[in-house]
DNA sequence: ACTTGACTTAGACAAAGTCCATTGTAGGAT
DNA sequence: ATCCTACAATGGACTTTGTCTAAGTCAAGT
C-alpha cells in the first residue's frame, strides 16, 4: 500500500496539519478529484484549510511526482494519487466518471520516427472514452 | 485540400462576414489555436467581431464535425481544423508547440474487456509528450 | 424591398486558478 | 522547555477562460 503520508515523511517533507488532510484525502485506487473536491473534503477535517493551501500543496505534490495531474474534460485538472503505477484512464463522456486503466501494448513503439519532427518523446497519455454502465442506459 | 469555407457553405450554413473570417482563420494543418488566439487574429480582419461570437462559432463549428476541441494542456482549450483525417498529438513539454501525428496501431485494441469496467468504449486520444526540437537545446 | 428568424454584440457573470503581503508554526538550536 | 527562523498558511484581490442575456443587426427567401 505504501501509505503516501510514509513517503513524505521519508522524504523529509516538511509536516503540518493542512498538508496531513491533503494527503490523507488522496488515498486509494481510482481518486481523481478536482482542486476544489480535495479542498471541499479537506474542509470537513480542517475547518480553516484555505483555498490556496490547497492549490499550493497539490502543485508540489505533483512537483515531488507523488501525484499525478489529470486533465480528461476541459473543466477543472484532476489529482490521481495512483503515481507509482503507470497507467492511463477511461473516461465516461456523459457523467465524467474515471476508470484507471492498463492496455496491453506500448504506443510510444507505435509512433515512427517520421512522425516525430525532430521531438524528443519522452511520455504518453491515453484516453479511453466512451460511456459508463449507469449512463449506458438513456 | 477541400476548403473549410466550401463545405460549410456546401451544408446550407449561413455566411455571415464574422463566420467568413473565423473559418479562414482555421485553415491548414498543425493548426491549433485557443479560442483567445482565434479572436485576436479575426479581429486583424474584421475589428468589430466579438469575442462571444468567436467562442459561438467555434462550438458550432465542433457540433457540426468540421473542427476538433483539443485539451492538450491545462489552460485553454485549442480547436483543430483537420478533423476530416484522424490523428494524435504530439506536445512540447516546455513551449506547447503541438503537431498531429498518426501512430501505427490501434490502441482501442490494446484494452482487454477486463479493464474496462463494463464501459461501452468508442473512443481513444492518445497525446505523446516531450520536447521540440528548439526547446531541447537548453 | 420587406420580413423574419437567425446571428452578433457588449458587458455582466462564473469557474478555476494564481499572486502576494501578512501572519502563523514546525522543527532544529540553545 | 523555550526560542528562532525559514518555510507554510491565509484570505482577498486579480487573471484567465468561458458562458449568458437582452437588445440590436443582417442574410436570405418572397
Amino acid at each position: 500500500m505504501s501509505d503516501l503520508l510514509e513517503r513524505l515523511r521519508g522524504r523529509g517533507w516538511r509536516m503540518t496539519a493542512q498538508r496531513r488532510v491533503v494527503a490523507e484525502v488522496l488515498n486509494g485506487e481510482h481518486v481523481h478529484l478536482t482542486a476544489d473536491e480535495v479542498h471541499a473534503r479537506a474542509v470537513a477535517k480542517l475547518p480553516e484549510i484555505s483555498r490556496a493551501t490547497v492549490y499550493n500543496t497539490l502543485g508540489e505534490l505533483v512537483s515531488l511526482g507523488e501525484v499525478l495531474e489529470v486533465t480528461t474534460d476541459k473543466r477543472a485538472k484532476r489529482y490521481d494519487p495512483n503515481a507509482h503505477r503507470p497507467h492511463h484512464h477511461l473516461v465516461c463522456a456523459r457523467c465524467g466518471a474515471i476508470r484507471d486503466v492498463h492496455p496491453t501494448g506500448n504506443p510510444l513503439a507505435d509512433l515512427p520516427d517520421a512522425e516525430r519532427f525532430g521531438f524528443t518523446v519522452s511520455d504518453v497519455e491515453v484516453t479511453y472514452r466512451g460511456l459508463c454502465p449507469d449512463c449506458a442506459d438513456a
